[in-house]
DNA sequence: CTGTTAGCGCCTTCAG
DNA sequence: CTGAAGGCGCTAACAG
């Protein structure tokens, strides 16, 4: 039988009110009654009851912006649904959660989305950003007024925010080539395509699969392509570089996943590959056999835990780890068929 | 703004508490009225909160016996983790967990801790089940009294139970199977060393295993060893096992990592394993590059939903899944280091 | 069959 | 500085 205001009171011989203050350091109650009552709360093991002060924060609609980067992904799909459903699991407290798209790295666009969010009274911003001056400077502004930004699937050097979640992108990288030296035998060509270095996260990544390919690694990497974001580009520019690089037969590809399906069919030769992220044409890839392996990191956790964290935060003050890393996922055939 | 009963009840016309019985089917209400509520609260989308519930069920002081089969491991040190962060979340509810431990595999000693257990008003049961007659008979019957009962990381065929929480042992032995091909590059001679039968689930993951040895491989299964619980024993079995199959040079090992740490130690060839779950000297091990794999299987969030799942059912009678398939995680020592 | 009410634990406002 | 009281939404007991 957890321990309530009303128990604490009773033993101190005051009413709830003031223990409440005195717990809360709300001020208004004699010092040696409020240090009593503290000794009390310690004793009597007090915790809050959260499904109480829920039903009383609910009457305050706290209300979470969530602000993209880019336009759709499947990437973003897998995110959007776990925050789905922790804003399902926050809607009995009051608090509500308003996604805002954002044409592909825009950074003016995304800038304008925070304003508006603000202007639309979000008492707390969970974005994706993108790292260019505007947005930096602006991040750096609402951390100096205490207004509450977590990062999400990427960060920004430097700026500080109130916690910031993804993935260790640089081991992530070591995965990725690991698993090309593993599957290759250690004897082979490869190539490593990224995305948009924009995002300082497929920079980090890339360092990690470089690193790994310098010192651990038999088969050679011999070049790491940055795809552009529209799937037309980046098609002709992948086809383009594997029918140059002819002795090349392994590849680690993070982007969308058609893109690189379609390049390594219209090459003639076979090509082994690791994939980042499992959108549906990886995971069917996977199960036909055309690519070897998945590492994906958590998105739907990712999201989920974006707005799980400001939910505490709402509702007790309590503050998370600034940095939360998820786990990379290692996916074969076997794991899914 | 959430609609609440109050909304409904001021459309409608009525009070609340007509609302409420309407809603909740618990009679005493004019048909006719409370087909005309339910369409209300259907078109208002109305959906209880079940914080507020939450504040009355606490009342009731739900408990649950949490009844495992075997004294001490570090596999069910993960799961109680999970067990205790989902003790902490429904506190506030009012309810509580309890442990039952039990010596390894006595079926006796978890059919008493059942009956006590229910003796002392638990109002729902967790079980690693053993698959001896005595509890399938047991089970059995408290089904039949609509008694709630969820499997924990094992189970009984035939035998029904209110969720069933497990990994897919059957992909589980396939892909540890498949590792041990992947990591040999198809040539060698492997043998796996697998725990007590008794449990369900190992009969499943052996299969699994001998499954893609027998259609997929390139190396070749020689042997499936059984091995005691008794980690000495097991010791001994395990290096005549390997010293007697002199061209083995690969393992695939489910049990208590020191055992196969041990035993790998005192022969004098060289061995690479792959092992399931993350112990702390599996860990070592494979940061070490003595082990080249692990796979595990989410124990802890395996001991988290099973206590979930009976919160959400005493808070709204909603029934989970019946079978709940855990991810296997394939770790290699980059994904630690 | 229907309405009213007390109360779960906490927070906030208003009196004193 | 302190106490009392109302209310968050839902449930259950009790009147009518």
């Amino acid at each position: 039988m957890p321990t309530t205001l009303k128990d604490i009171a009773a033993a101190a011989g005051v009413s709830i009110g003031t223990v409440d203050r005195a717990l809360k350091n709300r001020g208004r109650v004699n010092p040696q009654v409020a240090e009593k009552i503290k000794q009390l709360a310690k004793e009597m093991d007090y915790h809050p009851n959260q499904i109480a002060s829920g039903l009383v924060t609910r009457t305050r609609h706290y209300k979470i912006a969530v602000i993209l980067h880019i336009t759709q992904n499947e990437f973003f799909e897998e995110i959007l649904k776990g925050i789905q459903i922790a804003e399902k699991e926050i809607k009995d407290y009051g608090m509500s959660v308003e996604i805002y798209p954002c044409d592909d790295f825009n950074d003016k666009m995304q800038l304008r989305n925070i304003e508006n969010a603000i202007e639309e009274k979000a008492n707390a911003i969970v974005i994706v950003p993108i790292n260019s001056p505007l947005i930096r400077k602006k991040i750096q502004d609402l951390s100096k007024q205490n207004f509450p930004v977590v990062f999400l699937t990427n960060y920004l050097d430097e700026i500080p925010a109130m916690a910031s979640i993804h993935c260790d992108y640089f081991r992530s990288g070591r995965i990725g080539a690991m698993l090309l030296n593993l599957i290759s035998g250690g004897i082979g060509h490869a190539i490593a395509f990224f995305p948009s270095t924009v995002m300082l996260g497929n920079q980090s990544r890339k360092k990690g699969c470089e690193d790994y390919f310098s010192k651990e690694s038999g088969i050679t990497l011999e070049r790491v392509i940055e795809l552009p974001n529209d799937p037309e580009r980046a098609k002709r520019i992948m086809t383009k570089e594997l029918e140059a690089a002819s002795d090349v037969n392994y590849i680690l590809f993070c982007g969308d996943a058609d893109t690189a399906l379609t390049s390594m069919n219209r090459i003639n030769r076979q090509i082994h590959a690791v994939f980042y992220d499992l959108s549906a044409a990886a995971y069917n890839a996977l199960r036909n056999g055309q690519i070897c392996a998945v590492i994906e990191q958590s998105p739907e956790n990712q999201g989920y835990t974006s707005i799980n964290i400001l939910f505490q935060y709402f509702l007790s003050k309590k503050l998370p780890p600034k940095e939360i890393l998820m786990d990379s996922h290692i996916i074969f055939k076997e794991s899914i068929d």
